[in-house]
RNA sequence: GGAGAGAUGGCCGAGCGGUUUAAGGCGGCGGUCUUGAAAACCGUUGAGCGAAAGCUCCGGGGGUUCGAAUCCCUCUCUCUCCGCCA
C-alpha cells in the first residue's frame, strides 16, 4: 500500500510511477474524497474537544451538587451531531482504503521499462563450464518421461487421488524432495545466517492483506470451506505477517528467516500451460527466504538474497541465469525483482527457479511492521523482501533433466549425496536401467 | 465438545463511570558517583493523525451515558479444569 499522504501530495508521480507498469490510474475521485475526509474529520475534533471540555465541567458541577441540566442537554445534541459526522467519514475511510489497497507498488528507478516478459534484462549468466550450459551427446528426455522411466513421480494415481496438477513421490523421488529441504535450510541456516521457522500453511484475511494477496487476487487463492482461512501460496505470507503490528528493535535488523513450506495455488487462468510434469502445480515445496531490513539497506539485501539463492544452484552444478523483471512484468506489491531462471535442456529454455523482491515498505505498511531507531524517537516502516530458495518441485525437474544419462538413470549432484544415504544415481527398483 | 477465568504501553501489573492528562515495577536512554563497571541515587521513556491547537488508541466490533479502560452485547484469542483425540 502506498502511503496516503504520498498519493495526495504527489499524485502526478504516482501516476507516472504506475504508468510505467501500464497501470493507468484516475485519482480525482479519491483526492476528492480524501479532501471531504479531512474536512469532515476537523468537525469531528472540533467537537470532541468541545464535548470533553463540557464533560468536564459537568463533572465538577455534579461533585458540588450544582445543577448541569441544560449543559447535558446541549451536549447530547453535540454528540448527535458527532456520531452523524463519524458514520459519514468512516465510509469515505473505507472507500479510500480500498482503493489505496488496490494500487500496486512503484517501480523502483533502477527497474527496466517494459511491457511483458520479453523485456525483462538478462544480468548474468553461470554454468559449472563458464557461462554456457553444456551439450548433451544425446537428445535430452523432459523429466516427466525420466521420472516415469525410474517410477519416482506418479502424476495418474495423484490424479485419481485428488486430480490434475497434482504429483505422487515414489522412492528415490520423495527421498530427492526431503534432501533438497534438508539441504537449502541447512545451507540458508549455517552458512547465509536465516533463522529457520515452520509457520502454519493456512493463514487469516488479514495476513493475506498484508503482504498483498487480498483483496486483489483472490481467485489465485485456496480457501477452505468451514472457516476463514486460506491455503498459503508461499510461506511469505506467513514468515512476512510473524512481526505484523510489531516495533523491531532497530539492532535486530535485518531479521533473516527460512522457511520450508508446501504451497497451494489455484492456477486460475493458466489453463493448458505447462499441462505435464512437475513445472505447474496446485500444490509444491518451496524454501523460501524472508528478510526485514532498513529501509536504507534493502537494496544491498535484495542482491545478498539472490546471491543466496543462486549458492544452492551453484552448489548442486546446476546451469542458470538472474534477469531483472522490467516494470510491465512485476508483482504487484513488488519495487524490483530479480528472477533466477535454471537451464531445462529438454525445454531447451531457462525457466523460473526463484523470484527474489524489495517490497520497500509496501508490505510493511499493510501489516503495520516497523522499527524504532536506537534512542531514536520516530518509529519508521521496515523493508520487507523475501525470494525462494528454492521452488524444490523445479529443482527436481532440473536435476532429472541436467544430470540424466543416456540409459535413462540420473547422476545425483554431490552435495546431495550425504542427504540421499550416499548414493550417487537414481536408477530403476527393479535395476535394469 | 462442556465449565470457568482473563486480554491494559517493549515486558510485568494497578485501575472497575468524572484530578487516568493510564499508578507502580522491570527493561531502555541520559546523568551523579566511580580508574572503569556494578550497585545506589536523580531525570527521562507508548503509538497514530495534525502546521499547531488538539483529537484518537486500554484485544476487535457494536451499544448505554453529558462523560467509558471501567457498565452491556458480540466476536477473536489466551489460560485452568473435564471429556475426546494424533
Amino acid at each position: 500500500m502506498l502511503d496516503l499522504r504520498f498519493v495526495r501530495e504527489n499524485a502526478e508521480a504516482v501516476k507516472a510511477g504506475l504508468s510505467r507498469r501500464g497501470v493507468s490510474l484516475d485519482l480525482t475521485e479519491f483526492l476528492a474524497l480524501d479532501a471531504k475526509r479531512r474536512a469532515v474529520q476537523q468537525e469531528i475534533e472540533t467537537l470532541r474537544r468541545k464535548r470533553n471540555e463540557v464533560s468536564e465541567e459537568i463533572g465538577r458541577l455534579k461533585k458540588s451538587g450544582q445543577p448541569a441540566e441544560d449543559k447535558v442537554a446541549e451536549m447530547r445534541a453535540v454528540g448527535d451531531t458527532i456520531t452523524a459526522l463519524e458514520n459519514s467519514t468512516r465510509e469515505a475511510e473505507e472507500a479510500q482504503r480500498n482503493i489505496l489497497l488496490t494500487i500496486p507498488n512503484l517501480p523502483h528507478v533502477s527497474v527496466p521499462d517494459g511491457k511483458d516478459e520479453n523485456d525483462n534484462v538478462e544480468i548474468r549468466r553461470w554454468s559449472p563450464q563458464g557461462e554456457e550450459p553444456p551439450k548433451f551427446a544425446f537428445e535430452p528426455k523432459p523429466h516427466w518421461d525420466l521420472a516415469e522411466y525410474l517410477d519416482i513421480i506418479d502424476f495418474d494415481r495423484a490424479a485419481k487421488i485428488t486430480g490434475a496438477r497434482f504429483a505422487l513421490y515414489k522412492g528415490m523421488g520423495a527421498r530427492l524432495e526431503r534432501a533438497l529441504i534438508s539441504f537449502m535450510l541447512d545451507l540458508h541456516t549455517m552458512e547465509h545466517g536465516y533463522l529457520e521457522v515452520l509457520p502454519p500453511f493456512m493463514v487469516n484475511k488479514t495476513s493475506m492483506t498484508a503482504t498483498g494477496q487480498l483483496p486483489k487476487f483472490e481467485e489465485e487463492l485456496f480457501k477452505v470451506e468451514n472457516g476463514t482461512y486460506f491455503l498459503i501460496p508461499t510461506a511469505e505470507v506467513p514468515v512476512t505477517n510473524i512481526h505484523r503490528d510489531e516495533i523491531l528493535a532497530e539492532e535486530s535488523l535485518p531479521v533473516l528467516y527460512a522457511a520450508y513450506t508446501p504451497c497451494f495455488r489455484r492456477e486460475a487462468g493458466s489453463y493448458g500451460k505447462d499441462t505435464r510434469g512437475l513445472i505447474r502445480q496446485h500444490q509444491f515445496n518451496k524454501v523460501e527466504l524472508v528478510k526485514f531490513s532498513k529501509p536504507e539497506d534493502s537494496y544491498d539485501e535484495l542482491e545478498k538474497l539472490t546471491a543466496n539463492a543462486e549458492e544452492v544452484l551453484k552448489r548442486l552444478g546446476l546451469p542458470y541465469r538472474v534477469i531483472v523483471l522490467c516494470t510491465g512484468d512485476m508483482g504487484f506489491s513488488s519495487a524490483k525483482t530479480y528472477d533466477i531462471e535454471v537451464w531445462l535442456p529438454a525445454q531447451n529454455k531457462y525457466r523460473e527457479i526463484s523470484s527474489c523482491s524489495n517490497f520497500e515498505d509496501f508490505q510493511a505498511r499493510r501489516g503495520n511492521i516497523r522499527y524504532k531507531a536506537k534512542g531514536g524517537k520516530k518509529t519508521e516502516l521496515v523493508h520487507t523482501l523475501n525470494g525462494s530458495g528454492l521452488a524444490v518441485g523445479r529443482t527436481v525437474v532440473a536435476i532429472l533433466e541436467n544430470y540424466q544419462q543416456s540409459d535413462g538413470t540420473v547422476i545425483i549432484p554431490e552435495a546431495l549425496r550425504p542427504y540421499m544415504g550416499g548414493a550417487d544415481r537414481i536408477v530403476r527398483r527393479d535395476g535394469k536401467s
